[in-house]
DNA sequence: CACGAAGTGAGACTGAGTATCAAATGGATC
DNA sequence: GATCCATTTGATACTCAGTCTCACTTCGTG
């Protein structure tokens, strides 16, 4: 809950309205406990039977994202989910491809190598993605964590690139 | 020409028809000189009057894809583009955001650091994606290649994200 | 309360990608 | 070349994500 106030703190202090749907979307985005696509949200809110709109949610997602409250990841399925992460700094995230779940990964010394690569190449480097999947502790040890609930949902679906 | 070659060898080798439509998507393919979406190469086959399907475009690409003859890639903007490339070894892609010229880049030290990574985390990692965005040589001067055709299409627009 | 700005929802629309299925083609075998 | 079967193909319909529009509501402020 602590972390839905985080949210709504951003959206106030950048100047947006904290309306009563975007404090839904941020409690969801909140207890997703990993990844969640837009469709996600859109079919727990049905669920819960609250009344938000398809536009709204899209919008509210795209406003989250524009303040860095979440971040989007290119699932190797190519679909486009979120991650709720720290705004503070640059960084990176490492996805669980069973459950989910995700983790930030500070920068550390790719940020050499990046500068490296850029240099030996010749280009100006603007921006760099590391996406990592894997299996977290529990799924890795066969006990996906069944407790939370958005986990099972749609995006779940993975396929493994090949390395 | 020499690379539509090495894209119907590998088709040819894995088993598949190199059926006069599959040389026709290689040869778009080889002469790309960037990436492309499937859009792309819809269109220049429009334009170029050649009758190809639209399901047929996107099975080829599916197929030189699983081939790792190409590559795709998450552009910033959220869509999903190719780019050709050596299917030897694993490697990350360096674009231009300029005008989508793409340089293959070696995995280096990026493994240990991935491996670092995931021991830190606990996590058993499957797969890793590095993408690098930025402005070639000639677009950081001032100088896109305007030579080539196919790069000024529709997904040549960007978005950086920050950083 | 009155007002303008910000936010919202229903629904139309676009565009990517997939599914279906009958027709075309390829390759092998005689 | 004729026959047979597996592979490939294209037209079409369809699904689904995301955007756009526009009238309506809500918010903050005086
Ligand atoms: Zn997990
Ligand atoms: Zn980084
Ligand atoms: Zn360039
Ligand atoms: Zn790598």
């Amino acid at each position: 809950m602590d972390q839905t106030e985080r949210i709504i703190q951003a959206l106030d202090s950048a100047g947006y309205q904290a309306t009563a749907n975007r404090r839904l979307v941020a409690g969801m985005v909140a207890t997703s406990g990993g990844h969640f696509t837009a469709a996600d949200l859109l079919e727990r809110g049905r669920r819960e039977r609250v009344n938000i709109g398809r536009a709204t949610v899209f919008r509210a997602l795209e406003l989250l994202a524009e303040l860095h409250v979440i971040e989007r990841l290119d699932l190797p399925s190519g679909s486009h989910a979120y991650v709720l992460c720290d705004p503070a700094e640059h960084h990176h995230h490492l996805v669980c491809s069973g459950c989910g779940r995700s983790e930030d990964v500070a920068d550390g010394e790719l940020a050499r190598l990046v500068d490296e690569i850029g240099q030996r190449n010749g280009y100006r480097i603007e921006t760099h993605r590391l996406e990592l999947f894997g299996k977290c502790p529990d799924c890795a040890a066969g006990t996906p964590p069944n407790g939370a609930a958005s986990k099972a949902s749609s995006s779940a679906g993975q396929r493994p690139g090949g390395h």
